[in-house]
DNA sequence: CGAAAAACTGATGTATGCAATATGTTGGGG
DNA sequence: CCCCAACATATTGCATACATCAGTTTTTCG
């Protein structure tokens, strides 16, 4: 039984955030993880610090690493960036999908929708759907943009996470189905505009409001 | 004297491998950097795994850490990642920029001039201008557009310094004045269009061909 | 002389010990 | 009874020692 690297370690923590075993907030401490993976620190604090550079953790100096709380400002950024770049992405993708690669999208969307209509697999559809985007990113074959989008998706599973209305459908089930539609129609605008609707359909169905929670105006208050 | 941060000695490292200072395949000998910057091999770890998690740097395992070269493929992704986000980008920077805002761009543009007309300042100009889009990313106010682009930057900055054909005008001298003039102008759409293009001259004024140096056909040759 | 094995070199990978820091707790004085 | 100071605890930050590995030179033997 050879050691993990510190990188199975980072996969390791990193599954069990997006699995809502480490909610947001908690502390991730170099030594007890240490004794759990039966390896020194060091290697720990490697896997640390890339969740930390991928902001899927933070770091209070002298304190330790937590989960991230994305703020709901943080999450309006992450959702913007993403409607910046996959609806192009996926436009890109409508254009050059072998229909091998329509076959890997038509496959995932059927494990979506299994683990959709499977009682007790929830958390497993937030990672699901989260890598769907992250298979479109691998079809362009544009490897830096499957790392950007790896990192989109990290976050907005935190997000999703955090600000989820338990009874709200925060993800329309037939959207990606008809993305795959689209690509395979090689109709790469109605591929761009589905994208952009539906990633705007995400966030709104969070709730991110208020605006902002720090703008609380003492003086109206005790009025 | 306070002893450097790690955070520190990767932005040294990083701005000696951008100055050309650290040519691509120059090995980072871990004990080498730690004495010069007086601190232990830990430090300058933690420094070089952040240039390896960027791309900028790459490792061999047991081997050690070396300065990227990033080959005319990964050349050819990282462009197509800026044309499908800054673009994109440089659309809502014009619709939200402020007065200030442009004032801050106009400044920078008349740095770049300078630095171009002063003999002996080519390698800040190719910083420079890397600078002018992680700007336009920082008015955008998205912290993780501008870390992407940071990225994305330190990339080109890398390529262009393998691949710049030394006697092309790699940046052709107007284009940045121009992008601010639309943007001041609100005209997004054509901000856009000039972002495009400006990024396929920067691509073009580069030796990326052949597509595939390995594909020498060695019965052609021979023939 | 030539090739394989052995020792050498220079570097990374990993564990560990100690110092520094933040926080919680306890006890004493106002 | 409350507040503040000193101590106690838990954890990170950092340096260092040692093991390991790849590449290179030297040695040895056919």
């Amino acid at each position: 039984m050879r050691a993990l690297s510190s990188e199975a370690i980072h996969q390791r923590i990193l599954a069990a955030i997006m699995e809502h075993k480490l909610p947001p907030g908690t502390q991730l401490v170099e030594e007890r993880l240490a004794r759990i993976f039966s390896v020194s620190r060091t290697k720990v604090r490697e896997a640390i610090g890339r969740l930390v550079h991928d902001r899927i953790a933070t770091n209070i100096p002298n304190r330790g690493a937590f989960v991230s709380s994305p703020t709901a400002d943080e999450a309006r950024e992450v959702f913007f960036a993403r409607r910046l770049i996959e609806p192009n992405l996926v436009r890109t993708v409508a254009q050059l999908a072998t229909p091998r690669h329509i076959q890997q999208l038509r496959a995932h969307v059927a494990r979506e929708a299994e683990a959709r209509t499977t009682p007790g697999r929830e958390h497993e559809l937030i990672t699901l759907t989260g890598d769907f985007h992250i298979l479109l990113a691998e079809i362009s074959g544009n490897s830096f943009l499957v790392r950007t989008l790896r990192e989109l998706e990290s976050l907005t599973a935190l997000i999703i996470l955090l600000y989820d209305a338990p009874d709200e459908q925060h993800c329309a089930h037939d959207e990606h189905p008809r993305l795959v539609d689209a690509i395979e129609a090689r109709d790469g605008e109605r591929a761009a505009l589905l994208m952009h609707t539906h990633l705007e359909h995400v966030e709104h169905s969070l709730k991110l409001e208020p605006p902002e929670s720090s703008e609380v105006d003492l003086e109206s208050v005790f009025a």
